[in-house]
DNA sequence: GATGTATTTAACCCATGAGTTAATTAACCG
DNA sequence: CGGTTAATTAACTCATGGGTTAAATACATC
């Protein structure tokens, strides 16, 4: 997959790490802190985060023994730049689209109640992760 | 990895589907004509329009045999959603970083560089996919 | 130096994704 | 109808990604 926007993408279709990102977003923090939202395990979270860093989109420092980590603006550039060259193809129609966008997500936010889930549902549900 | 971004992000992980979103910017075309240019079979081509497709990416019709695709600006919304929330964290700095990702580019590009500035991005061919 | 805490590495399992070739569907044309 | 062109489906291989548990590393403190 070697090339780095491959790599960005890549990190970036997991709703797992883009919630992680979600919650970098908000400031540096611990791995244990960016864990504890996910019904999954550290070295898990571990991973993810290698990930990401590998992606250019957080970095790591060093706390004692914690590595806090901040979100890097790296990896979104290269996202953000990539974009750059289609935004121009719908000009004008794009702020039409994009309201469209926010309507599905407000009808998205508001949907009602999960009917009874039942079943051991122990892996984090995949369509929960917040924010992204 | 049911979640639409996740699937639009999985989408534009991959150098030869965006070489393909890269040449279908040009205009719309046939699926052999998108073929051309990659050195994968043309059941593999179809695959990734068929991802590019469910990822929102492009759209496809019916011309006779053919089925010319085309650009879709619904994917792209998707994301360009959501860096809108992680663009203003950098503010003021997007600029003078987006200017270094350029000279970065440039650098990394073969070297003909004229040091006179050029504003525009060239296509440098997006996926120099695999090859057997 | 032993102990506790934070995080990563190792060694696996299993699902999925990108590719293949061969066969099939779909539309046009003589 | 039979043949040709355009594209997809089927059936398979192989590599990789996300998850696991158990063990190892790194630092702080006693």
């Amino acid at each position: 997959m070697s090339d780095r926007l491959s790599t960005t993408f890549a990190a970036l279709a997991d709703p797992t790490r883009r919630a992680i990102l979600a919650r970098l977003a908000l400031g540096e923090t611990s791995v244990q802190k960016l864990a504890e939202p996910f019904a999954i395990s550290l070295p898990a979270i571990s991973k993810h985060l290698k990930v990401l860093e590998h992606a250019g989109l957080i970095t790591r420092g060093r706390d004692a023994q914690m590595r806090p980590c901040k979100i890097d603006a790296a990896g979104f550039i290269g996202v953000e730049h990539w974009l750059e060259e289609y935004r121009k193809l719908w000009g004008q129609s794009m702020d039409k689209l994009e309201s469209h966008l926010e309507v599905m997500k407000a009808q998205q936010a508001v949907r009602p109640a999960p009917k009874k889930k039942s079943r051991s549902v122990k892996r984090q549900g995949e369509g929960n992760a917040r924010k992204d």
